[in-house]
RNA sequence: GGGCGCUUAGCUCAGCUGGUUCAGAGCGUCUGCCUUACAAGCAGAGGGUCGGCGGUUCGAAUCCGUCAGCGCCCACCA
């Protein structure tokens, strides 16, 4: 058959998925052997593949097919997230577009556009995947919002309520006014930003009842303007001084000494506050005077609550001013901050306004709308008891951390945990399984926690009161859980393991392997799932967390929509094969750190498929013939297979270390290197003449090792290429073959070294050609020393280097140009061809600095102390190199003078 | 403000508990080759006083201190 010169993954990539599909090849059914499983981070659900994903699902496609080649039964399980907040947003802004508002439909049609959107998008990356090459079991294929995955998301909420665990409260959360709904604390990231401090009057009420009077004390600052004492209060939010309950200075601040027990006026509202004293106020920064608005800062509240202040919430939910303030109520909060510096300043209440940096918080998930901490009720988890279950694991190294480096930031978080905010006021979602009696306005509320309404009915019956309530007077509660609070259980949740507890699957595959995610959903994501996995089922949820890097453009930048700088990956794979962006994207990726994405790095991964190509259409082009087959062959084939082993040793250790891009590289060099630059060219029968039966068996047993060994990295060729080297029968596949290997031995070893030295001389001889331009083609004489026994590659020095012959000699002929190995001289006789000026310069060069490398060596040996300190063999090993050096200065010198 | 990490060839990085000529790899660069497997290739070559300074040691890219630069994470200073 002929095989085109160029490689074309187009022919190749689709049929042979199609292959694993119909051959269900990538499907997984517990078994006696050892398994080997991987979940998913699922993703969006109406997501699109990004760089991200390619980088990610690459590496866990390689470590599933490396654990089928090493005869594991693997398990890669697929499935996809509901991402509530993300895909609320996203069906709200499609229905707008469309003239219609969320709040105009009720929860079941929202949720009727929201299931009719999942399905039309949804799935779309994990079609993505395929192209890829990803090797998951779709039959498994799951998404958070799926029945049974909801039905566990439920379950676990009345377990974890029952225990206590879960609890209604009053909090200052975190708002994100354009989703309108609260975040938890993880969810809300802080950006650096340019603001302004604004520094306002307040000035001093009720001094004609108190008068101000000055203590004296050494530092006391007063304000005074004709319209009387005033404080100054450094804010960076004037918007929220109608919400101003108090104004709070710490008792120990001499500055302020005269406002103490004062009443204060709140600039442009008019409303008299006390002046409170707390520890809290850091006397340095600005005044030392701090405003306190308990209903819009995290601390100022907690100074509400401490002084029994009054608590003004001025802010609707959309983040507009309410009915609550007295001024600009329906405005936009960020508007009002424009408008009422200009007001302050128009009635004489700025006292001035500097340049200043902040940081702001933003949702995660909505990077324009900044978050408002806001007071209200909502749901929470206790953390106490699942930082106590999820820091041993990760300390006493059960669960390993790849790179390492983020135990200890693992170890920070749960150290220093805040209550979990399950609670979203969203649609799309699990709704929370919680029912509320019918109470009257003012009273406090009342609610039961139960699967479904039936057994809320019940439970309500056996609240005082409430006996005779019907199940329509129980009102669910409208929120939503937390994405993150299905994502938490996927470990158990995918083998069913809430549901039926101790199921087959979940016994089997539980505690999964490996899980290869982001470093930034550690604290989302990673340690929760550690955390669910201990609570539900008593053991980790996994063993290994590879950590990767965040994929950024080749100038470091993140890749982003708007700088435009994210590659299209279904683009890049149908300009490279899947293969070759694989092998692209692993190049830039070393272990824990950002990979630096360059599209060339896929064309180097497209050439490497080229070279096994072409490799392979050299070897299937030979002709075989029931010939002898030759020494030098034979002495190939053990090397190539020694080289082997000890190249699929340092793999292993590789993979075992996560150290991926090596592994990849120490395979391309095998294949590169070893395999196409010298073993290839060592049996190649001349033109037209054909290969003894032996050695091309023997080399298409070497070529299918190869393939295994690539196979993990590059899934497509490597099967095309496998199937091609022997007649296979239908649903025989390079993926359910394995690959065992002997470690190598120190015969293995002894023999790489014995052809290291001969490609020394090779190239040795290759250089000179290089120098003197001498053809490849050109027959040469080689003078090798008669001492060294070079008998065993003698054939295949000579059929490398271009030699017609290798002489013996006692003593090099004159008029040859030499090298050397080692400590051993080789020449080739070059007649005319010597630059005797030349060469003479060349050693002389050489020679001082061998003997610069000399003096240095005597130094450290005439150190009595390294001579008595140093380990025996280091103070030989200098000895050694020593007399090496001037052998091979004897060599040179001997040079010389036959130049001469 | 706290914590972690990084700085080695033009680029991206390896160099584990100090000692094998240890200063490496891939890519890029330069030179010569269209040698019937592959020019997406082959052969050869050049390139770094291991961020600065100080210390420990017989010996430091490697350990310690310090300075500088970069990056990340956490934190309620308005």
């Amino acid at each position: 058959m002929e095989l085109a010169t160029k490689y074309d993954p187009a022919d190749v990539e689709g049929k042979w998925y199609q292959y694993w599909l119909d051959n269900k090849l990538f499907s997984s059914k517990p078994d006696g052997r050892e398994p080997y499983t991987i979940v998913i981070p699922p993703p969006n659900v109406t997501g699109v593949l990004h760089m991200g994903h390619m980088l990610n699902n690459t590496i866990q496609d390689i470590l599933v097919r490396k654990a089928r080649l090493d005869g594991k039964n693997a398990c890669w399980v697929p499935g996809t997230d509901h991402a509530s907040i993300a895909t609320e947003a996203k069906v709200v802004n499609k229905l707008a577009e469309q003239g219609i508002k969320k709040r105009d439909l009720t929860r079941e049609q929202f949720l009727e556009h929201a299931w009719d959107w999942t399905h039309e998008h949804g799935g779309i990356i994990l079609k993505q995947l395929r192209r890829l090459g990803a090797s998951c079991d779709w039959d498994r294929t799951a998404f958070t919002m799926d029945e049974l995955r909801s039905e566990s998301v439920l379950k676990v909420f009345v377990d974890l309520y029952e225990k206590g665990l879960i609890y209604r409260g009053l909090r200052m959360v975190n708002w994100d006014p354009k989703a309108q709904t609260v975040l938890s604390t993880e969810e809300v990231i802080y950006r650096d930003e340019k603001s302004k401090l604004y520094y306002l009057k307040y000035y001093v009420a009720d001094a004609d009842v108190n008068p101000v009077k000055p203590t004296g004390e050494e530092g006391e600052v007063l304000h005074q303007d004709e319209k009387g004492y005033y404080a100054v209060v450094a804010t960076t939010r004037p918007e929220t001084i109608m919400g101003d309950t108090a104004m709070c200075i710490n008792p120990k601040d001499p500055k302020n000494q005269w406002l103490r027990g004062h009443k204060v006026i709140v600039p442009l509202v008019g409303r008299v506050i006390p002046v409170i004293e707390d520890r809290y106020v850091d006397v340095e920064f600005g005044t030392g005077c701090l405003k306190v608005t308990p209903a819009h800062d995290v601390n100022d509240y907690a100074l509400g609550k401490t002084h029994n202040l009054e608590t003004i919430d001025i802010f609707n939910p959309d983040g507009t001013i309410s009915e609550e303030s007295p001024l600009y109520v329906g405005m936009d909060r960020m508007d009002v901050r424009k408008q009422i510096v200009k007001d302050l300043q128009a009635a004489g209440l700025m006292e001035k306004i500097e340049d200043y940096e902040n940081k702001v918080g933003y949702s995660e998930r909505n990077q324009d709308t900044a978050v408002e901490p806001r007071l209200c009720k909502q749901w929470f988890l206790s953390m106490k008891h699942f930082a106590d279950i999820a820091l041993p694991p990760v300390l006493e190294g059960k669960i390993k951390f790849y790179p390492t480096k983020y135990v200890t930031t693992y170890r920070n978080w749960l150290e220093n945990i805040q209550d979990w905010c399950i609670s979203r006021q969203l649609w799309w979602g699990h709704r929370i399984p919680a029912y509320f009696l019918p109470t009257a306005e003012e009273e406090e509320e009342k609610f039961v926690v139960a699967l479904t309404a039936e057994e809320a009915l019940e439970k309500a019956h056996k609240i005082e009161g409430f006996e005779n309530i019907t199940i329509d007077q129980l009102h669910r509660d409208e929120d939503a859980l937390d994405t993150w609070f299905s994502s938490w259980l996927w470990p158990v949740s995918l083998f069913d393991g809430i549901n039926r507890p101790g199921n087959e699957e979940i016994r089997y595959y539980y505690p999964t392997t490996d899980l290869v995610t982001g470093p930034d959903i550690i604290f989302f994501w990673v340690a929760r799932m550690i955390m669910a996995g201990e609570e539900y089922i008593k053991d980790v949820p996994f063993r290994n967390v590879y950590f990767t890097g965040i994929v950024r453009d080749e100038l470091g930048r993140k890749m982003s929509k708007s700088l435009g700088n994210s590659p299209d990956p279904i683009g890049l794979i149908e300009k490279y094969g899947a293969d070759g962006v694989r092998m692209g994207m692993l190049l830039a990726a070393p272990a824990g750190n950002d990979i630096l994405f360059k599209e060339d790095l896929c064309q180097q991964g497209a050439a490497f498929c080229n070279k096994i190509w072409n490799a392979f259409r050299l070897v299937q082009g030979w002709e075989k013939a029931d010939i002898a087959q030759p020494a030098a062959n034979q002495q190939a084939i053990l090397w190539m297979q020694a080289k082997i082993r000890t190249a699929v040793a340092e793999i292993n250790d590789l993979y075992s270390k996560y150290r991926l891009n090596e592994a990849l590289m120490a395979a391309f060099k095998l294949f590169t290197d070893e395999f196409s630059g010298w073993y290839l060219e060592m049996i190649k029968p001349a033109y037209q003449a054909p290969i003894d039966s032996q050695t091309l068996e023997a080399t298409l047993g070497i070529f299918e090792q190869l393939m295994k060994i690539i196979h993990p990295f590059m899934p497509f060729i490597t099967e095309e290429l496998y199937q091609h080297i022997a007649e296979r029968k239908q649903g025989e596949s390079i993926m359910v073959s394995t690959l065992k290997l002997d470690a190598p031995s120190e015969a293995d070893s002894q023999l790489i070294a014995s052809f290291e030295h001969a490609k020394q001389i090779i190239s040795g001889v290759r250089a000179i050609r290089q120098q003197k331009n001498i053809s490849p083609r050109e027959p040469l004489v080689l003078e090798a020393p008669a001492n060294v026994d070079n008998s065993a590659w003698a054939e295949t020095i000579q059929k490398l280097a271009g030699l017609s012959e290798i002489s013996l000699v006692e003593k090099k002929s004159e008029g040859t140009q030499s090298f050397l190995v080692g400590t051993e001289e080789y020449a080739v006789p070059l007649g005319n061809l010597i630059d005797a000026a030349a060469e003479i310069q060349k050693a002389e060069a050489e020679i001082k600095r061998l003997e610069g490398f000399m003096a240095g060596i005597q130094k450290k040996l005439s150190n009595e102390r390294f001579v008595q300190n140093a380990p025996q063999q280091v103070v030989e090993l200098e000895r050694k190199k020593l007399s090496d050096a001037e052998s091979k200065i004897a060599a040179l010198q001997e040079t010389i003078n036959s130049l001469k």
